[in-house]
DNA sequence: ATATTGATTCAT
DNA sequence: TGAATCAATATA
């Protein structure tokens, strides 16, 4: 399911949208990596939910993340949104952080400040988009053949490949990639 | 390479 | 209670 999310786009309330260009898959409680690993806990319930839910969490002290709940109720499994590239409202993200364009949503953390995400949309549904974001498909189809690399940043399973990126598409995130001896790409 | 920053989690 | 950790980013 991580694959086929790059080049959605996700939108929200007040006209801001960026295209899916890089993801990574966690696995639940098969996945020392995920937060579902030891559990369902106050943080991670969302997870346990439903498809199609925004999983947002906080870290870092300073940081949001935001990941799309994949699988089945009960697995734990989901995407995490690392990079998109900007498409529409980007006065609105210029203003939540003054950066290059290409920056904005490029890294986790970032796409999260750029489109105003934060706690308070853990748990909303992207599907039908009562929750002021949701998923949206204008056409754009997945590359047939993704880059696919190891996870970033992570301390442990990073060497499992469920990164996924649009092939040499300038928005993914890269520098970061050297912490990791994985081959990149693929 | 290092500072930032605070919630979460696991161990006393 | 306390310490370690953390799916990151900015700055040097």
């Amino acid at each position: 399911l991580a694959p086929e999310l790059l080049g959605k786009l996700v939108v929200t309330a007040d006209g801001r949208a960026g295209r899916i260009v890089e993801v990574e898959a966690y696995r639940g409680e098969q996945d020392p990596a995920s937060h579902a690993f030891r559990g369902r806990t106050a943080r991670n319930s969302t997870m346990f939910g439903a498809p199609g839910l925004l999983y947002v969490y906080f870290t870092y002290g300073m940081h949001y993340c935001a990941n799309v709940v994949a699988g089945s109720v009960g697995e734990a499994q989901a995407v995490l949104l690392r990079a998109l590239e900007p498409v529409a409202g980007l006065e609105a993200m210029r203003l939540a952080r003054p950066v290059s364009d290409r920056d904005l949503c490029r890294g986790p953390a970032r796409l999260c400040r750029a489109l105003g995400i934060d706690t308070g949309f853990d748990g909303v549904d992207l599907t039908t988009g009562g929750g002021g974001i949701w998923l949206a498909d204008d056409g754009a189809a997945a590359p047939d053949a993704p880059a696919v690399s190891g996870r970033i940043g992570l301390s442990k399973a990073s060497e499992f490949p469920w990164r996924f990126s649009i092939p040499d598409h300038q928005g993914v995130s890269g520098p970061i990639r050297a912490r990791g001896k994985i081959s990149p790409q693929g």
